[in-house]
Order: structure tokens, then sequence, then C-alpha cells
DNA sequence: TTGTCTGCAAAATAATATTTTGTAATTAGG
DNA sequence: CCTAATTACAAAATATTATTTTGCAGACAA
């Protein structure tokens, strides 16, 4: 069923545009990566049945919707050994206020970006995964934000190397849009 | 120009439903949210130029397109007065790498999701920024992202307390929201 | 009551998405 | 070198959707 695509300069051109702007029609998006309509359409359609990208999602102003609280969560495990691991990562994707996790390198185990109505609400999440001992969590260190210094806004990809690269002769990606 | 609106239980459905799904047509979000087309229609027009939401991203595989790193990379400034940190947020802003920055509590003073063709080029761009002695950093650390234990999924807009349209008598806030 | 305002649905229209078709360029096999 | 077979594209045709317009009903104030 997925097919792997050759990415051309036009696939390209057309994954770092919808991913800095998905709200293009299919005619501006044509527009924008110089195809028609349907030959812009049909290369869209095939790249995400490919897998190459998944949904759209709507960055929504969260500072003008609600209070809240980010803050970066650092997990040590007592051992990391693969069965605490996996224990510790199932038992992460149940709370929806950690948004994402990642594996380290380096000492601290794990790290994850969270957002919770409130201070409370973090120390109450915290101190629960604390008290689950079968998770062998050894420490916890919340860090919270204070301040976006600078807003996400999307891969870096310009900058790197794609696959196929050796098709590629034309002019650079899309440029990233600034704040 | 933009207008307070209300944020009752219709529009909190819509916004929480394109946060997770922009792809979807107005017709199949009206009948989500249960709402004529039209209705549905004004009320997301309304939304976005109220700055409720911004615009649409696709998350694009990325693993599928190339080689990379991912990595968390800490700053801690020699001293944090405003005209350091105004310096120092200036030239991050300038690295397409470093995807987003993040101001913290605690001894770090930053952290930032950054993310590299190759590990050559992180150190190329660490050791830059930390030769740059106007930038006044006093450490840098790094810390490799080994895997994606959880990906980025939303906001918990669920877990939120969402505002009452009474509590907007402040100025609005139009920063630019991560996806 | 009367008038104004608001949000909604329904209808009408404009625009777009999506499919179909034909064609030129490319490739592989004989 | 020739001939399928394949691919990618544009153009045309069609299906579907976006968007505007209209009018109605409820809420609210004078």
């Amino acid at each position: 069923m997925k097919k792997k695509l050759k990415i051309d300069s036009y696939n390209k051109k057309i994954l770092s545009t919808l991913h800095l702007e998905g709200a293009l029609t299919n005619i501006e998006l044509a527009e924008r990566v110089n195809l028609s309509p349907s030959a812009c359409f049909q290369r869209v359609k095939a790249l995400k049945e490919a897998g190459y990208f998944r949904n759209l999602h709507a960055d929504i102003n969260l500072d003008q919707l609600c209070e809240h609280v980010l803050a970066y969560i650092e997990f040590t495990l007592e051992d990391n050994s693969a069965p605490s691991r996996r224990r510790f990562v199932s038992r992460i994707h149940e709370i929806p206020e950690i948004m994402d996790c990642m594996q380290l390198s380096g000492d601290v185990d794990y790290i994850s970006l969270s957002c919770f109505p409130n201070l409370k609400k973090l120390n109450e999440i915290c101190s629960g995964l604390s008290d689950q001992t079968d998770l062998r969590i050894k420490h916890i260190k919340t860090r919270i934000v204070l301040e976006r210094a600078k807003w996400f806004l999307g891969y870096p990809l310009s900058k790197l190397k794609w696959l196929d690269d050796e098709k590629f002769d034309g002019e650079m990606i899309s440029e990233r849009v600034s704040i």
C-alpha cells in the first residue's frame, strides 16, 4: 500500500510549504510549487498515503484562551532496563498533560514538555508519579517555563539533507516564516 | 478589528477539534460540533480573525525523509540582565536549527529543542555560539534525543480551565503559537 | 409592545476538490 | 532501433465544498 516515492524538488516544496502553512487550498499550493492543480493534488495525495505527512493541526493561541503553566519535567529511573522503560513510557502515555517525552543521553533518562492549568495540578501529577513505586522513578526535576523566548516554527527543512538529494539541483526550499 | 468572542461549548469544540485534526472540511467539522455548515463556518472565521488560532501545519514524518539529530540544548548566561537576554534571544532567532527556546526557572536560563542534519553540525553551531563572547554564554549543555517516547499530541485542552468571556476584559494577546 | 441585536439555518452562488481523459516523455525489453 | 508499458502532467469535466445572502426566532432594552 505505502509506496516509496521519489522526493524530488516538487515534493520537497509541497512538504515544506504544508509544514509551515497547511491552510492553503490546493489551487494556492499548486501556484506556489508551480504545478497544475491536478498534478499538485495527486502528489499531495500520494505523499499523504505514503506517510510523508499525517494530519494538519491548528496552532491555537493558548495564552488567549486560558491560564496555564508550561514545564519541562525530567525523569531519572532507578534502572533503565527495557521493562522499566516500557512501564514508564506506558504510564506517560496515559497522562495528557505530558505533551511529549524524549529519551535522552546523559544522566537524566527522560524529559517531557507538559502543560497544566496551574502549579497545584503540576504538583499533583508529579507527586502521583513519584508515589507509584512500580514505576521505579528515582528522581523528578521540574523546570517551569517562564517565557517562550522563541516559538516553535517547524523543522529546519532547508537545513537538512533530504533523501534522494542527488536528484535535487533546483533552488532551495521555501523560506521559513518569521514571528 | 479583533473582537472578543464568547468561548462557549461550540467554540471550544471547534478549537479543540481543529487543534487535533485541522484537515477536516467545513462540512465535516460542522457535523462533529453539531452546527450547520454556515454557522460553523462563521464561527471558524470569527475565531481565526480574533486570533484564537493562527495557521494550520502539516506534521511531516521527518524520520521518513532524512537523517537528523534532535537535541535539547541548555544555555546558562553569565548574567541574565535584560540586555544580555535580549541579545541572546535575538541571536537564537537567527538559527533555524534551534526550533524553539524557553526561558526557565532554576539554574539553567534557557532550554531549546533543536534539529540538525548530524552531530557535526550540532557541534558547529554550539561551538559558534560559545565563541561569540558578546553573547555572554557561561555554559552550554547538550542532551541528545535518543528516542521519542511520546510524540507531541497537542495541548491537553480538556484538562485546562478555559476562560469565560467576562474574564476577557484585559487586552488581547496575539503571540504566535506552536503546533 | 416595539425595535434592535445576535446567532442560526436554509438557500443561492462562487469556488474548489477530485476524477477522468489524453498526451508527451521515459524506460525496459526484444 | 523499435515497441509496449509506465509515468507524470495538463486540461476538461464533474462532484463537492466554501462562502455569501437571506430571513427567521430568541434575547434584551427602551
